[in-house]
DNA sequence: TCACCTTTGAAGGTC
DNA sequence: GACCTTCAAAGGTGA
């Protein structure tokens, strides 16, 4: 399978991606996530159907022989099969594009990527970059919205705001203007809460909480969440949902670069000198062709500082401060009453903020489809949920997996520019070996008794003879 | 309130 | 190098 580094020389991207896969063939998956949800769902549901049945002949021994194979590979196969009949169903021709109709990775390694093994945008990209800058200059009337885009382009080439895209403009443009485009969009229906979209990055969740929604403009329709019920922005209907230029968007925030400045009530994030916060710090700084673009072509006070802002204390959305979430009140308010300014600094650079993990490209994966598949099925939580994601994820093809997998690498690229000195392991509680949780307790390969669909089929009541689950079609 | 569940992948540690 | 462990997201569930 396509080493996605393409040999590089970037040993950010795991080797073994999408390996997997050759243990499924030479399958010619022309299918894709983006069949038909009705077919995708009679898809997970045969699959889920022959698990169950395969379940349910492993507890006869009499029919041992009859079994098939051991689960991983009944399901390699059975997904396979699945799929070949589902594409001779689909007749081959409704093969709709990628989830990223503006995604402009045609993950051949390296010969796509705008991005040289080391991170940094390669000439050709930037060109690119500053040539569709140069289309949009004439679009925006701003230069703060030119920086904005820019900067979005440079760092998510899956925005598609490059992408020639009248309509992305135009929703652009008009982001302020209410749009109910984001309501018929074709894209995956993953209009989250602003409090649940990451701030930075389209994929990387880091912290969404520091992110909360802001009350939208009186003259903005008020999408309202039907969750919380707090009112979401409009979202440029071209625009991936992941992509920060919003909790509030461009709408909801007076100043243009309001995406990247804090919001009202929200100390979370200091302003820094000149009120620019940035959500990945240092991203503008590391690549160095970002900024040296941003410098030769905006003028000094617009160009974001260059100096180490995550070095400042302004914490990235990825990290979560550990005052916010566990360690705080008491120590907080210990050291506010401490006598001892001394022991107090000790204890705040003891409490390190909590860095995540970058998304790895199923957890992109999730993210993006979890809404999907929880507005498809009755089910909500999130273990049955997931195992549809997991099925759904291996029912992808090499190069819509690849597309998560580029994601991926990316965000742990950026990660690592980011925070250089960070590993896995700081976020060990405990430090490794010392267990933070027991987990299940199961042998590799070993399913537990009580699958989340099963658990589905439980809770809703199960159809034995089929062996299927009414309420959420599994 | 919080661990658990459940998925895959990445990372780090151990042997 | 193989194997193991932990964590990343998510939200319902149960102790």
């Amino acid at each position: 399978m396509p080493q996605l580094n393409g040999g590089g020389g970037d040993d950010l991207g795991a080797n073994d991606e999408l390996i997997s896969f050759k243990d499924e063939g030479e399958q010619e998956e022309k299918i894709s996530e983006n069949s038909s949800a009705e077919r995708d769902l009679a898809d997970v549901k045969s699959s889920l159907v022959n698990e169950s049945e395969t379940n349910q002949n492993s507890s006869s021994d009499s029919e041992a022989e009859r079994r098939p194979p051991p689960r991983s590979e009944s399901f390699r196969d059975k997904s396979r099969e699945s799929l070949e009949e589902a594409a001779k169903r689909q007749d081959g021709g409704l093969f709709k594009g990628p989830p990223y109709p503006g995604y402009p990775f045609i993950m051949i390694p390296d010969l796509t990527s705008p991005y040289l093994p080391n991170g940094s945008l390669s000439p050709t990209a930037r060109t690119l970059h500053i040539q569709s800058g140069s289309t949009h200059y004439s679009a925006y009337k701003t230069i703060e919205h030119q920086i904005a885009i820019q900067y979005l382009q440079m760092k998510w080439p899956l925005l598609d705001v490059q992408a020639g895209s009248l309509q992305s403009r135009q929703a652009l443009k008009d982001a302020r203007s209410p749009s109910p485009a984001h309501i018929v969009s074709n894209k995956v229906p993953v209009v989250q809460h602003p409090h649940h979209v990451h701030p930075l990055t389209p994929l990387i969740t880091y912290s969404n909480e520091h992110f909360t929604p802001g009350n939208p403009p009186p003259h903005l329709p008020a999408d309202v969440d039907p969750k919380t019920g707090i009112p979401r922005p409009p979202h440029p209907p071209d625009i991936s949902p992941y992509y920060p230029l919003s909790p509030g968007t461009v709408g909801q925030i007076p100043h243009p670069l309001g995406w990247l400045v804090p919001q009202q009530g929200q100390p979370v994030y200091p302003i820094t000198t000149g009120g620019f916060r940035h959500p990945y710090p240092t991203a503008l700084t590391v690549n160095a062709s970002m900024s040296s673009f941003l410098s030769s072509r905006f003028p000094p006070h617009m160009v974001p500082p260059h100096h180490t802002l995550h070095t400042t204390g302004i914490p990235h959305p990825a990290i979560v401060t550990p005052t916010v979430k566990q360690e705080s009140s008491q120590s907080d308010v210990a050291s506010l009453h401490s006598s001892k300014h001394q022991d107090s600094k000790k204890e705040e650079e003891k409490k390190k903020p909590h860095i995540k993990k970058p998304l790895n490209a199923f957890m992109l994966y999730m993210k993006e489809m979890r809404a999907k598949v929880v507005a498809e099925c009755t089910l909500k939580e999130s273990a049955a949920i997931n195992q549809i994601l997991g099925r759904r994820w291996h029912a992808l093809s090499r190069e819509e997996q690849a597309k998560y997998y580029e994601l991926a690498r990316k965000e742990r690229q950026l990660h690592m520019q980011l925070y250089p000195g960070w590993s896995a392991r700081d976020n060990y509680v405990g430090g490794y070996g010392k267990k933070k949780k027991r987990k299940r307790d199961k042998q590799p390969g070993e399913t537990n008794d009580l699958s989340a669909p099963k658990k589905c089929r439980a809770r809703f009541g199960l159809d034995q003879q089929n062996n299927w689950c009414g309420p959420c079609s599994l």
